[in-house]
DNA sequence: TGACAATGCGGACAATTGTCCGTAGACTAA
DNA sequence: TTAGTCTACGGACAATTGTCCGCATTGTCA
């Protein structure tokens, strides 16, 4: 068998954490190519293996199921939303209260929901079927849940906000903010952009500010 | 073929809305035996039809997947439930202010995901994966979300809460009372039912009141 | 350079889902 | 009773997922 591009698995380039597999690539291109033509839901496995020109093997090593090739498709933005996310967050205007900046950050979230929804809502889908876990429990909502975490602690903490369960608190606002109940907003009440977030705002910001009777 | 239990397929009892089917009670039959044999998750359609002694056509004919089938299983008890809530929201108490008895809908509804959270959980999944629907469209959710939006309407109406989209906000209600969430809030937090109860209605009660600053 | 180990490719294969259709039995009318 | 129609049963079959292992290729060491 002639193997003069052969895939090695093991090498990685520390500096950008990018594995130096020629396969990685040809994958994501043919699912590239696959998902333009037919759609993500009638792409199957198989076909992308036979697309890309490897055995079904080598498909499966890499990504075990198609949530994780469409991560990797969204990886480069995903990674640099979340960087500027957390940047943003932390660092820069240090000196808004607390609130302020977690509203900042819904903002940002559903902007970058609204602009993936699609491929967000099958990465989803396939990560909580097959892996038995919720989609709290994916990296990306990972993330976003640090970031909130921290933002609401210090809201509570400077007295911004009525006493609640942070990581309560926190995973009900990602609850809501799923690309599942983003679609279905859009679908059953034609909602923009601009009424999801006011919905939610209304219930995570106004609803949780400190008042008096 | 010796054919004398045959099914028929159309011989609907009006009364009771029950299909006089004897393969329908076979299948239920087989699909708890082996639930309880194997566990939810380790039961294919194809063994279900071998179990209940049918064809996986017949099967198929009856219940599209394994959600259907665990639907059906909780059929009596969600209808009863349903029922109830919908008998308390409305008639009963209709001197209590609106928002009192959306509270005490809430609980009632934590009650029952605590009590059926794992046959839920598995309901929603085929749902939503199958379907290509969203539990929202769920006919249990379908249920509750009249209920909520009714309650949630009054409340407006008669000035106890701010000012909010109802259906907007019903939605993000029932997406934190998705057993996925009640789930993981028991799994990642170790949260009670009254550390969950108390945490959606700081939200979604206590948060909606209208206050002055 | 030849022997031997390690890697990982690719496709055969098992398991499962869901569809389709030939056909057995039931029903109806003459 | 018979002929014709209809229902729906059941299993063959296609499609897909995910696993496993024989074997070619590469790397290592003497």
């Amino acid at each position: 068998m002639k193997k003069t591009e052969k895939a090695s698995l093991a090498p990685i380039d520390p500096a950008n954490q990018q594995t130096i597999d020629p396969y990685h690539e040809r994958i994501l291109n043919a699912a590239r190519e696959l998902f333009k033509a037919s759609g993500l839901e009638n792409v199957s496995m198989y076909s992308i293996a036979k697309q890309a020109g490897i055995g079904q093997g080598s498909l499966y090593r890499r990504f075990t199921d198609k949530g994780e090739i469409c991560s990797a498709l969204l990886r480069d933005s995903t990674g640099r939303f979340l960087t500027e996310l957390e940047r943003e967050a932390q660092s820069s205007n240090a000196d808004d209260p607390a609130l302020q900046r977690l509203q900042n950050s819904i903002e940002q979230v559903v902007d970058f929901i609204d602009q993936h929804a699609e491929l967000l809502h099958l990465i989803k889908s396939e990560f909580v079927g097959k892996k038995q876990l919720t989609q709290f429990e994916h990296p990306f909502f990972r993330r976003v849940n640090v970031i909130f975490t921290e933002l609401l602690s210090q809201a509570a903490e400077n007295g911004e906000i009525v006493n609640i369960d942070p990581h309560f608190t926190v995973t009900a606002l990602l609850s809501v903010l799923s690309p599942d109940l983003y679609l279905y907003q859009q679908k059953a009440h034609q909602s923009t952009k601009e009424d999801i977030t006011q919905g939610i705002l209304t219930l995570f910001i106004d609803g949780l500010v400190r008042k008096k009777r």
